[in-house]
DNA sequence: GACCCTAGCTAAACCGGTTTATCTCCGGCT
DNA sequence: AGCCGGAGATAAACCGGTTTAGCTAGGGTC
């Protein structure tokens, strides 16, 4: 049933020369004379060839692909839209194929990337979610495993990387809320394991004097929590500003079902722009994630192919003004 | 550098036998005593052995992995949550790897197929996006190649399926709208080379006198285009019955803007709902893609396991009835 | 003419498994 | 004693490539 393909032994009898010389010849090496490698090349096209990856795997070449490993709840998977952004990034820029698995936990997470290594099931990996004291950049260098460590925060040990400058964001984001004339914001935090969230963090903490940062998970839950917390409080904040997109959407609603009026009383602001913000009208930091994969693959594609790992900084995400933020009352 | 894992080879020598017994005592299999099996089990686990996916892929056994090829322009494919949803899924009730890409056009994942199963780089693969008369199916069969066809319409030659009953959905649909006093009620479809939509229209046309059908492709743009038009025909629909969300949303906005009230002149379901129809408070058919995905990955796993293919029909969508569909106007 | 070098090619080992053919030993049956 | 059968193990082939060692023929040098 299975359609048998072509393969180097073949070749090596239709052109009357060796397996080795047919090898040789397809990879453009030398050993072979110009007149071989052309009959060679003419034979194994007329014949369709087309390499076995996985043979090649075997033997220590490329395994024509590169690996992903999500580490989260599966269910928890599909309401993250900025994951699929980057995957489909990703691909853009690669034209091998991209082996996924979602896991559970990070033990496993790392299991996986040394046996997909010790077995050339990939060619390098992608390394995202970094936490703050991320053991996998050691492990990737140990192993000599090409990595890429996508959306950390620069220098990742001899990794290269493809990061965002989070704290000048962050930073821009206070910045402009303060020209509206707040004093009193505050912000609903992403998980505080991952490192992003603590450059956030350090970058809302020295522009903002006592602000408040609520912790929060991503979640509607989280974001709709953590909203009314701080709007009961005896000095509620005159601006939020959400580590996501669905944190502030909740907490739009928040405010909306208790009556304080956006932007009139409160102005909310979103980490990560989505039609979710867009049909919200929430003002939002926007970043083209789409460009950031594509930009990742390109980094790991460079690596595999022997390039000296190099950091390549994503432009600042760019704030778009919607109808979610005004002047401070009172202003 | 690359960290050396103990081989086959490697037990052998530790447990004084050859290669061959290694490999019947691993897999379980007669032809070595109980004693020296338990033996070999013991130096495997004691040297921390994996076997090798891609060596044993070589000599035509497992591969470890499934295929998914996604057609279309890789830039689309992010703000589709509908795949993302399945994909989430689909891992949850795999232990074995996704082989993802994503391709132009359907020569090149006819292609890929091929070319995955010729060198065992996975044990079977899904099938989406099922077109009306799909090569598809066909090719699987003469291939051997285990597939599950995902989303299409039943039956499908001798392949697994999970489907949905589009037909009933849509027909639910329509008396539900009917129920509320509505006549003229319109649809904005889905790419018409899909074989559901091919069924959601005919379940339209069958229950719908007079119904409008206007041809869409899922973006926000085609819907607002669509909706735009419809309410400015001479006698403008009461009901209009979206295939995805993002048309539906879209298609609100042009109703909000034209000045025309939902529900009150105008009726908006949406197929498909999502965080946006929940936040956009429009009324949904909701189906639950994550389980989707999971039974079609038990499918899967089931025919690689040699079960004979059979159709699964998932639950019937149910209508999650929000603030955007009410009585038609005058009724 | 002896010597060396190199281009061009082949044969064979190797990667890490699976599978088949073969070989030995032991017990039971007649 | 002679024959048969089966259990238990091994050696070797195989999957489809890559890579290395080695062989041969031809040309250049002294």
């Amino acid at each position: 049933m299975r359609v048998k393909r072509p393969t180097i032994k073949d070749i090596a009898a239709a052109a009357g020369v060796s397996k080795g010389a047919v090898s040789l010849a397809l990879n453009g090496r030398s050993g072979v004379s110009e007149s071989t490698r052309a009959r060679v090349l003419e034979v194994a096209s007329g014949l369709g060839y087309r390499p076995s990856v996985t043979a090649r795997a075997l033997s220590s070449a490329s395994a024509d692909a590169v690996g992903l490993v999500l580490v989260r709840p599966p269910r928890a998977l599909g309401d993250e839209a900025f994951f699929f952004q980057l995957i489909a990034g990703m691909q853009s820029e690669m034209s091998c194929a991209l082996l996924l698995q979602v896991v559970g936990s990070r033990e496993e997470e790392i299991a996986l990337y040394q046996r997909w290594w010790a077995e050339h099931r990939v060619d390098g990996v992608f390394l995202v979610d970094l936490l703050v004291s991320d053991p996998r950049v050691a492990l990737m260098s140990s192993l000599g495993l090409p990595a890429v460590v996508v959306g950390g925060a620069g220098h990742h040990g001899s990794l290269a990387s493809v990061w965002a400058d989070d704290y000048a964001a962050m930073t821009s984001v206070v910045e402009y809320l303060k020209s509206l004339g707040h004093r009193r914001i505050a912000r609903v935090a992403g998980l505080s394991s991952l490192l992003h969230t603590v450059r956030r963090d350090a970058a809302f903490a020295s522009s903002v004097v006592d602000g408040v940062v609520v912790p929060g998970d991503y979640t509607a839950e989280a974001g709709a929590l953590a909203t009314r917390a701080l709007l009961a409080s005896e000095s509620p904040p005159t601006a939020i500003v959400y580590d996501n997109d669905v944190m502030a959407v909740a907490g739009a609603e928040v405010a909306a079902s208790l009556g304080v009026g956006v932007p009139a009383e409160l102005s909310i602001v979103a980490w990560d722009d989505s039609v979710l913000c867009q049909h919200g009208r929430l003002t939002a930091l926007s970043r083209d994630t789409f460009a950031f994969g594509a930009r990742a693959a390109r980094a790991l594609v460079a690596v595999i192919g022997g390039a000296l790992p190099s950091d390549v900084e994503d432009v600042l995400p760019e704030l778009v003004v919607r109808g979610s933020s005004g002047v401070a009352p009172g202003v």
